[in-house]
DNA sequence: CTTGACCTTCACATAGATGTCAAAGTCTAG
DNA sequence: CTAGACTTTGACATCTATGTGAAGGTCAAG
């Protein structure tokens, strides 16, 4: 598919996704004349990048992460260097932690929402929770 | 104690805790002399904060979110809004979403790292690993 | 009183993600 | 052939979170 319909279905404007492209985060095929041209994945790569960048991952990150989505089994071994996996290592602490953050947040907002149904008898509240419970 | 001990404990340079406090992120009282005065408390309201921002949380969301975990029960009916609460329950899916995302992207690299550690069977990973499961 | 380590505010610089616009090529419909 | 929709690259603007430094107060130690 090209660029326009990418972004439609995405709903990511298309300086962003030619953007991502540049920071080796999405790849792209080309027509005869010159158009990206995209295979179906590229909709599910496009929505995990998007989800890794609003979270606050460098790109650096995310392409060694992108990668390794690719990579199978023995082909490992020549990969991944024992610093790398140290890094990798350390990555992980940090997504633990922003992962706690945010679990933390969203049970401060959950609970919030939660007694203000309760506080507002008649709460129109009640029929948005009630997309998210 | 003041900003300069603050920052030590909390790792945030100092231009960075004025900063949250210009966002209103953070409070603090004064000195006599015009130096800034922080409860001990306010190291883990940085914590939260930094962890917030490093997950990409807009300021304005977290603001909101600081103000909630002070609320108590009756006080809320007057706070919460209809729209307020449908605001935040759209941010509520926001971070569901985020943490969806970053969840994926530990295990994607917790699984690269384990299959890292049998291609690696001197695998030095595996001791960074350990502090980690 | 002076020095040094703090603190204050203000301002300018930067890096990343994005918006926006311009100039120009491609292609399909009329 | 022309108009309109879509594409390309490239440049410039903006916002946020930051770094950095200037100019100047506060205060304890020597």
């Amino acid at each position: 598919m090209r660029i326009g319909e990418l972004s439609q279905r995405t709903h990511v404007p298309t300086r962003m996704l030619r953007y991502y492209e540049e920071q080796d985060l999405l790849r792209s095929d080309r027509e005869a004349n010159g158009y990206r041209d995209y295979p179906e994945s590229a909709v599910a790569q496009v929505e995990l990048v998007r989800g890794l960048i609003s979270s606050g991952l460098p790109t650096r990150l995310i392409k060694t992460m992108l990668h390794m989505e690719g990579v199978q089994g023995e082909e490992l071994a020549r990969t991944c260097t024992r610093n790398l996996a140290e890094d990798l290592a350390r990555e992980l602490e940090t997504l633990e932690s922003k992962i706690a953050c945010l679990t933390r947040s969203r049970d401060t907002v959950r609970s919030f929402l939660a007694r203000t149904r309760h506080a507002e008898v008649l709460g129109d509240a009640r029929a948005v929770l009630g997309t998210v419970a």
